[in-house]
DNA sequence: AGTAATGCTACATTTTGTGTAGCGTCAAGG
DNA sequence: CCTTGACGCTACACAAAATGTAGCATTACT
C-alpha cells in the first residue's frame, strides 16, 4: 500500500504526518539514501556502492517511495533530492557532529 | 551482535558514528520510540500502547539497544530519554512541523 | 554488430517483525 | 497468608521485509 501523509500507516491509525513521516525513515535505508544523497546526485548504481552494496530490489523499492514523496528525482545527471527532500535533511544535519560527539562520550562511559 | 559506535554496522564496515546511528534510527519502532518518549516517561505498556501496541517482543529489543547506548534509562516512574536521548531528539525536534507542511504540499500536488 | 553503461527485476534464502498467550516478581488489600 | 493486580519481560508460531546474485531491457557510442 502507498504511504502517503493522511493515510493510516503501519503503528498509526491516524495518519498524521509525523506518524508516517517517521514510519518511512524508520525503514531500513531511508535514511541512508537520504544522507548520502544530501552529499550530491548519483546514479543508480554509484548510489548503491555509497550504500554499501545495498541489494537493487531494496534500492529500488526505496527510491521509487522517496519519488512519490516528492523527497528524491532522477534527473539526467542521477537521483538527488529534491528542495523538500533538502530542507527534511537539512532538520537533522547536525546529526554527524552529534554522533561524533556520543561515540566519544560512549567509549568514555563504557 | 551489540550496536555500538566504532563496530561495523550492517551496512557500514567503517563503524563510522553517524553510520551506526542512521542503523539504529533506520529500525522500525526506534524512532518512534524516542518520539514517544520525548513527551514523558511511560512505563513498559503505556510505552507499547502509546506506539501502537507494537509487540511486546520487539519493543523490549528495541530499549534493551538503547538503554544500551545511553539514550534511554528506565527509572521508578518509567522508561525516558537520558540527557543524551534528549540531545538526539532535539535534532529532529522540527520534523513535526516540517511533516506538517509537507502533507500539506503534497495534497496540493497530487 | 559489438560493447558498455544505464535503471531495474526475479527469485531463493535469511533476517526481522507480529500477535497472542502467559510467566515470574513484587506490593497492596482483605 | 493469600488473592489480586500491575510491572517488565519471554516463548513461539506465523508473516513480512531485506539480502545477494544473476541478469534483463534500453540506450548510446564505436
Amino acid at each position: 500500500m502507498e504511504k502517503i501523509p493522511g493515510r493510516p500507516v503501519r503503528g498509526s491509525k491516524t495518519g498524521r504526518p509525523i506518524m508516517v513521516l517517521l514510519d518511512i525513515l524508520g525503514q531500513r535505508w531511508t535514511l541512508r539514501i537520504l544522507w548520502e544523497l544530501n552529499a550530491g546526485r548519483l546514479n543508480f548504481r554509484a548510489l548503491r556502492s555509497h550504500c554499501d552494496d545495498v541489494s537493487p530490489t531494496l534500492l529500488n523499492k526505496r527510491l521509487k517511495e522517496l519519488r512519490d514523496l516528492s523527497l528524491v528525482s532522477l534527473e539526467d545527471e542521477g537521483f538527488g533530492l529534491t528542495v523538500r527532500g533538502e530542507e527534511l535533511v537539512r532538520e537533522f544535519a547536525h546529526l554527524d557532529h552529534w554522533a561524533n560527539k556520543w561515540a566519544k562520550d560512549l567509549n568514555i562511559a563504557e
